[in-house]
DNA sequence: GGTGCGATCAGGGTGATCCCCCATATACAG
DNA sequence: CTGTATATGGGGGATCACCCTGATCGCACC
């Protein structure tokens, strides 16, 4: 337990709850510098090389996911630990998919944070006790969906209907008569939906719906 | 930290290594009983519900794996924590799989131990160092794979290419040029694979593929 | 040396998909 | 009233998917 402090990066936009961790860290962690954009993150990391990287989820543009991939596509052993006040499951999905070795909340004290540094620079996981379960249970195939989503909200009601078909693979025919539409319009509505969508072909469309849960 | 010692059932094939464990965490954590087969284990911990379960992944009848099945569908809050020799990747991602809250391997201490069962009891994630990797990096997305499949195991090497690509969407055409072969000859495999699995269209196909993890 | 299997390919056919053009009715906003 | 969006349809055609019946070659096994 004699380990040197492990350094750290502060990524958050706001300033006062980064002078917050810093001091709160004082004497636990070394701080080598803060960022309060994505731009200002990748550079800084990049440049001091800190054992871990506390990272805000929410961030003008892009937030804390952006960082990790920009960071991880020229360093692919930096480590992340995402400091959000949100414990919503889809954000720490999409947090430790992108790379983040642990997630924890902002209502964590000063000590615990520096644990949980120490903790990551080891090599470890660590999650907020409400957290590990979301995490673990995505993992283990659970579906979470359940939020809203700009690519999907500019289909209309009968084109998601048709997507959804389309995904589940039924065929024109048997979606018309689901519908009880004719397959032309089937057609019409699916055509709607990868021009607006910019994809190409219904296998495409599957996927892509996949990846966003609505469907299996 | 004055909080009541969590208990514990410990479930090993090795009545050597329990009684190793019994005395390591003796004054730490309550052992409330053993179990050295899955169905005595499954017996053992319906009856005295520990806060945790201390879990060997590999033993005759199934292994920790079956433990955590047959119990989760009778108490569904069961905490597991699994405990092996094993730092296989499969063997961690197959029993984070079906449920268990955390993995260490043998060679963790007595104190260590303990420390693990007490945040697995708190609902956290525990993971050895070298293990958080493999689980948070299979979680990305990345391929694990591995694991014997009798219907996966009927298809050649060069079908199961032309099944992981077809379940990605390509056309019989891409995926001609991509193995530098005819498009009738990939024709031929994916006929066979729909006939070996008992599929109707490449659509099925992709759901086959994806409930089994070997693509996305 | 036959027998089987895997991998390679061809021709021909049917249905499905997806694209382009087009039209109609309804509803809603400006 | 006029334009725009939505839902509904049709015709035609190019491409793709899937199936069938073939074939050749190599390799392993008995």
């Amino acid at each position: 337990m004699s380990a040197p402090a492990p350094t750290v990066v502060i990524v958050d936009d706001h300033a006062l709850f980064r002078s917050g961790v810093r001091a709160e860290l004082d004497g636990l962690v070394e701080v080598l510098g803060e960022a309060e954009s994505v731009e200002e993150a990748v550079r800084v990391i990049l440049e001091r090389k800190p054992d871990v990287v506390l990272l805000d989820v929410h961030m003008p543009g892009g937030g804390g996911v952006e960082v990790i991939r920009a960071v991880s596509d020229k360093a692919a052993g930096q480590r992340f630990l995402a400091l959000s006040v949100s414990d919503a499951a889809e954000d720490v999905i999409a947090v430790v998919r992108a790379g983040a070795r642990g997630y924890v909340t902002k209502s964590i004290s000063g000590e615990e944070l520096a644990a949980a540094v120490r903790r990551v620079h080891e090599g470890d996981a660590v999650f907020s006790p409400r957290l590990a379960g979301f995490v673990l249970d995505a993992f283990a195939g659970e579906v979470v969906a359940g939020d809203i989503d700009p690519e999907l909200d500019q289909l209309t009601m009968r084109e998601r209907e048709v997507l959804r078909l389309i995904a589940r693979g039924y065929l024109y025919k048997e979606i018309a008569l689901k519908l009880s539409i004719s397959p032309k319009t089937v057609e019409a509505h699916v055509s709607a939906v990868l021009r607006k969508l910019q994809l190409s072909n219904r296998h495409e469309l599957s996927r892509w719906a996949v990846e966003r849960r609505l469907v299996d």
